[in-house]
DNA sequence: ATTTTACCTCTACATTTGTAGAATTAAATT
DNA sequence: AATTTAATTCTACAAATGTAGAGGTAAAAT
């Protein structure tokens, strides 16, 4: 099951500090900050769609993820991918480009990235 | 307001066929087809939501997004970055090509368009 | 003209989401 | 030891979402 928006942005914390108490992860929020409730509420369902777990260290829990963002993006970005651009990433690369104002140091660097990738794939 | 899921299903819909009156809609879907209601509600609400408009004939409609795809996924996209990159598209750009696999053919078409669009950059 | 079809509005209802109070408990502080 | 604080679970509730039946009507088919 997926995460809703709030649950992803709990998630961003998580992801962030790796392992957190509860005023750890409340810390993360900027004012005004949810109640206390609200966070275990979300972190309870988190838990339940098993995105979440946790260590108990006496009364209280520390929470960690147990998905890597970059794995959780991924499936997240391939989703965008098929829906918006028929499952051609290629295709939704070259709005990428065209779309966000990448700065000329920006595409240097993704060019840069894009040689490697070349190279890596032909030896 | 944003669309949900199936909202956004739908919308992906009326991008395609431009225009479109109910029958042309409910074509689009896999079987099972939803039930004319829920397609009709969904209408409705996305009308609501301002997405979406249409043309009376007699007494049906011919409907159609108010928003164009790529503006719409551009704000999507945007929403994403910020969410997962701390707003920086370059490590997005890199992230993406790593984690997509595109073929050669694909990565030297992207690195054309970026090298198109220093030039255009630079002027 | 009568029946069928297509489509609209209204209503409904279960599920998910966002948010948080009340009650409870264990740990920390005075 | 008594009180305050932090964290948890339970309960609640409004809004959003997914889905569709009932009822009505105009247009199309017989």
């Amino acid at each position: 099951m997926k995460l809703s928006k709030t649950e992803e942005q709990l998630m961003q914390h998580l992801w962030k500090l790796q392992k957190a108490f509860m005023k750890d992860i409340l810390e993360q929020y900027d004012e005004p900050k949810p109640a206390t409730t609200t966070i275990a509420t979300l972190l309870k369902r988190m838990t339940d769609k098993g995105y979440v777990s946790y260590t108990t260290f006496g009364k209280s829990r520390e929470y960690y993820p147990l998905i890597k963002k970059e794995d959780y993006f991924s499936n997240h970005l391939n989703g965008l991918i098929k829906n918006f651009f028929n499952d051609s990433a290629s295709q939704f690369a070259s709005f990428f480009t065209k779309e966000t104002n990448l700065s000329d140091t920006e595409l240097k660097e993704l060019r840069k990235i894009i040689d490697q990738q070349l190279k890596d794939n032909n030896q």
